[in-house]
DNA sequence: AATGAATGAGCCTTCATTCAT
DNA sequence: GATGAATGAAGGCTCATTCAT
């Protein structure tokens, strides 16, 4: 039924190698012959299919995942509040849990703070959206009640709690070298999270947070 | 009065040019190079004075702005929730303060990920006892309520949303163009997070959180 | 017939161009920059071809050249003293002849003092068996009327004397500078060694020297 | 009584330590601030006392002990086969011995495969009377029954055996691990090469050889 | 006279990319 | 169309040497 061709195929195990090798070494640790080598190609491949390492990294951010994370919690039957728990426990699963490889939000995360020449398409087609659904969650659970510029910084509040986790990662693995990311520590953090960030947003709106 | 040596300036002029550099393109992406074409000095000055780059980068971190930072929050004469707020405006303008270029602690440790010894030592020397620090403080401020576990992830939290205005510079520079660091924008950035993670804190101790 | 692929050609230059440089400068004095150029190709070769400039002294050492002249020694149908003047002349030739410059093993593995998987694999894969060979020619000659260690000596003494003539080029270049090796010279130092080394054995056996 | 001055103290100290230095890594291998380092002051040291590495090496050959050793041997009352064989254990201290630090010998042999400015000097004035003083003994040995040519050849053969154990030192520490250079086995190394060279060049010069 | 600081040429190696089938 | 071979720019670092006291 699939007619791949093996040029197809090729490309596939390119992009699944590719996401692999950044998500877990960032876009410049990344070599293109470990890509080539895990993808099981020569290393002509990436220029040939890609025309380069850069676009490379851009087709191997398709963001479905991200989008699909955010569709779903659009459709769950929830309130506000229990989405954004959702919303932050499986955004910090597609972050952390070792068992879900290549991860493009993990890609993503890698390059935020380290520009590339993808950042521009990552921003606009994934981040943009990403912080508007956040935007629109947040609304939903406190209103009106705060201007455009807090609301901003609620969203960055909560992502930021996230992404420590990614980017801290090599240090806090010195700090508590115990720590693993196992699916239950995952849902701790996340609801430490969720908890956390519920109370600051009620905060800055000015509504009365009861325990 | 002025003391300074010639090595010392030179020094001085390679941290700082060092600083730059690796809070623009990160660790991976800086060159000794580029370091030294800033500094006005040559590539073996890097190895010379610091060892090699990850000495550079050990030594552009400087603790002593940190444990500055941490002293003069122990001798304000303020309450717990005060110093916290305190704490968290010093940290940020530490980290962003536009007009006092290059001569802040921008970097904070990532992508050192391969064990080296400059990351275990900035671990140790500077970020460990700067989370002791943080997590005494939030400590005074919500008592034996929390675990050990719980208590840590609320400095986790409040260090995650200040670090992301660093690591998510780029990003947040092309989602919003207009955004500068000026002290009024650290300003409330600060306020916001102190803020939203007092309440945040406090819903975590299961303290009811007043308006 | 010239099956030789624009690879193995690189690959020879390289070879001939190392074996001329390492036998000039040694292997710390060498540099691969000097043996790309002479092998009209780029720096990045060694390392494509050999993955290092000690695999490139590993290869450089023509093991095959080695077992050849082992191979046609045991095939040989003489008499062992025989075969000893003719194993020291083919050694000397492969050390000194001009005639056939640079596709000959010049070098002795030499000053790879820190551990190095180079050397090692070079003792272990030519040096090792050559010193075997020689000993069970020795052991041929003289019969089981000399201990382990002496038979040991008999061995180094032969190859010393060899070796001598490579390692010592320089010096006696400006000892004798009317000094050629041409076949005639080859020979007569080969007579020579062979003479007295077979001289030398025989009495360390015990065995009367008869004129 | 010493009315040494700073300058000739440190002077000293550098050649003490270039020749410790020299004499185990080779002239290219040593560095000048591991020589400084060992005697204890800066690296402007060896240039502002010796001009360049090369003039402390030219300075740190002053081949005393190799002409003490010649001429404690000449004074020596014994027949010449003896004195051959003082010889070569005198020799072989000198090239092998770990107890003795510094022999200039040991650089010397070091440098004879790879030529450095310094060795027309170290062949003008060391190595050229060594091998006239080993032809003679030779020529004390066997006469006027060889010719020139010959008897030049088994001053080669001598030497070649001897610094067979310091070249091949690399290789021999390989093949044989727990060979030990201690006094012991120096001795037995020097028997050896003089019992097999005394009837090595008996067997050249056709004399008969008795056991 | 003597030294700590600074230099720049050069080292081996790695890398994304291009070439020539 | 697809690949193994080859490239050259750039990387961090080492070193003998020179500078400026």
């Amino acid at each position: 039924m699939t007619a791949e061709t093996k040029t197809d195929q090729t490309r596939a195990r390119l992009l699944n190698a590719a996401r692999e090798v950044f998500s877990q070494h960032g876009f410049q640790g990344a070599t293109v012959r470990e890509i080539c080598r895990r993808a099981e190609t020569n290393v002509s491949a990436v220029n040939y299919h890609f025309g380069s390492k850069d676009g490379l990294l851009a087709e191997a951010l398709n963001f479905a995942q991200l989008k699909a994370l955010q569709a779903a919690n659009i459709k769950a039957d929830e309130c506000p509040e229990a989405r954004l728990h959702l919303f932050i426990r499986d955004f910090m699963l597609m972050l952390l849990d070792e068992n879900t490889p290549s991860s493009q939000c993990r890609i993503m995360a890698r390059e935020l703070a380290d520009p590339t020449p993808a950042l521009d398409k990552i921003v606009r087609e994934a981040i943009a959206p990403l912080h508007k659904f956040l935007g629109e969650l947040v609304h939903a659970i406190v209103g009106d009640t705060v201007g455009e510029a807090e609301l901003r910084r609620c969203v960055h509040s909560i992502f930021g709690q996230c992404l420590f986790y990614r980017h801290s990662h090599p240090v806090l693995q010195r700090l508590y070298p115990k720590l693993r990311y196992d699916s239950k520590e995952i849902n701790a953090i996340a609801g430490h999270i969720a908890d956390f960030s519920l109370a600051g947003v009620k905060r800055i709106a000015g509504i009365r947070n009861p325990v």
